[in-house]
Formats: structure tokens, C-alpha cells, sequence
DNA sequence: TATCGTTGTATTTCTTAATACATAACGATA
DNA sequence: TATCGTTATGTATTAAGAAATACAACGATA
């Protein structure tokens, strides 16, 4: 009956839906794909300017979106130590890896509703 | 079992999960919400600038969002008339339309998805 | 052919964001 | 107490994007 999406708006087929999500509080939005790398990083090297020279961001943000994000949390998703053995170091809490699981799941069920989505573009 | 991530992550309630939907091509990314409304006062001024004006936008980001359109679809959402009565002026394609209403569709069913991931972060 | 407001395009300015740079504070260790 | 590399913070520079501005082209109409 109805023409198929596909069909008007595409000229060279490969257009697909994509999309982010992000979580929203009143002092706007955080928490998207960025800083949850940013968090697993940590997780691994130990340390806020390691993770943020691994993802070729600088350390100024990487600290500023932990910030943020401990800002946001009952219990701080990391924990720094400024100074020390080897100069200091941050670890990451219980809270931060249960956070890193639930958001690797919810992606898991937004590229399912992508691709239901994208599928649905053809009928 | 598991702790809610509510409990987790927030610290005076009130957050919730938000995301945005776009299409995509191999030019990058178009056609989101923006472009959307745009098509709609086009459709109601019959202006692209009358348009622009109303949703307090630049006629050239508006312009290159209704061209960028125009150039990802095989029959143009817009048809412009430079010159003429009144100066000129726009219309929009039956094709138009139907985006119109399918995204219209979409973000109700992106809603949706978005409601029972936000309900799911209390349990 | 003069007028009108719109489309179309180039150029410049403004604003904002990201980056780079510099430096103090920190605390275990030797 | 001197050293280390990290955290923490301020400032300056750069980059990118948006907006403002200016103006030519257009075509129905009078």
C-alpha cells in the first residue's frame, strides 16, 4: 500500500537508522558511549591520563567528564589518588563496572531496535 | 538481585534516558528532527525562509539542510521557485510527506523504547 | 522595464568548544 | 627531604561551527 521509505528517500541504497542515547538529569546530559570508555580505560591502566592518552583525548576533558559523572553518582564511579607510589593512580568502583555492564547491555537492545528499524525502512 | 542502577547513578532522582535518531549515508548523517520541522513550515509558509524564520534559524543552515535533503532522495522534497509572484517561494513533494509522517511514526515508537528503558533502570 | 521578496552563494564576524600549555598539590618511596 | 608521575586547576591558543551580512539571480506582475 504505502510506498517503502527506502524507495523515496535514498539514492544509492546503504542508508541506515542509527541513534545514541544518553542519560539526562536536570544539569543536562552525560554518561554517553565516551565516558563509558573512558571508565573502562580507567578500569585497565589504572589511570585517568593513561586512559585519556589512549583514546587520544586530553586530560583535561577526561577529568572533567569523571567529574561530571562522580558528580552525578551517589557513590563515585572512580576514585583518584593523587600522589604516592608511582605518582598517584585512580581505581574504579563496583558501581562504575555494574554501570559499564548495564550500558553494553542497554546498546545491545538499541542496535536491536536500530536494525528492526532499519529492516522496516524496505516494507 | 542485581541493584538498580537508579540507586546507583542518581542522586536527587528526576534522570532519565534520552537519545536521538538519525538516517545515515555514506555522506554522514541527516534527516533528524531539525530537517523534520523545517519540512513542516515549509509545507505550511510555503518559504524556506518564512520557515527558517519561525523556527529562529539561519536561512543558510536551513538551506543546506533542505539541499542536503534534496540530494539524498531520489525525487526532491522541496521544490524551490526562485523569483515570480510574491518573490517566490516553496513547496513540498507528496514525498515530503511521507517522511514527514514516518518519522512521526519512528519517534513514537523510539518513545516508546525510550519509556521502557527509562522504567527499567528501577528494577 | 521597474518592483518585489525569495532563492542561492560568498564572505566575514561571532561564539563556542576543544586543545595545548603551564603549574601547584599530592603522598609513597628511597 | 628530593624524586616521581599522577591528579587538579587556571590560562591562553587554536579550531570549528554558527550566525550575520551582503548581494546577484530569478520570474510573475503591473
Amino acid at each position: 500500500m504505502t510506498k517503502p521509505i527506502q524507495s523515496i528517500l535514498i539514492q544509492n541504497s546503504h542508508v541506515k537508522l542509527n541513534g545514541s542515547l544518553w542519560f539526562e538529569s536536570k544539569n543536562g546530559h552525560f554518561f554517553g558511549p565516551g565516558p563509558v570508555e573512558l571508565l573502562e580505560r580507567i578500569g585497565e591502566t589504572g589511570s585517568i591520563s593513561a586512559a585519556a592518552k589512549e583514546m587520544k583525548m586530553s586530560y583535561k576533558k577526561a577529568w572533567q567528564l569523571i567529574n561530571r559523572l562522580n558528580s552525578e553518582t551517589t557513590i563515585p564511579v572512580v576514585i583518584p589518588q593523587a600522589g604516592g607510589e608511582m605518582g598517584g593512580g585512580s581505581i574504579i568502583t563496583k558501581e562504575a563496572m555494574e554501570l559499564i555492564k548495564y550500558h553494553k547491555q542497554l546498546r545491545k537492545r538499541f542496535t536491536a531496535f536500530l536494525n528492526k528499524e532499519t529492516k522496516r525502512l524496505e516494507s
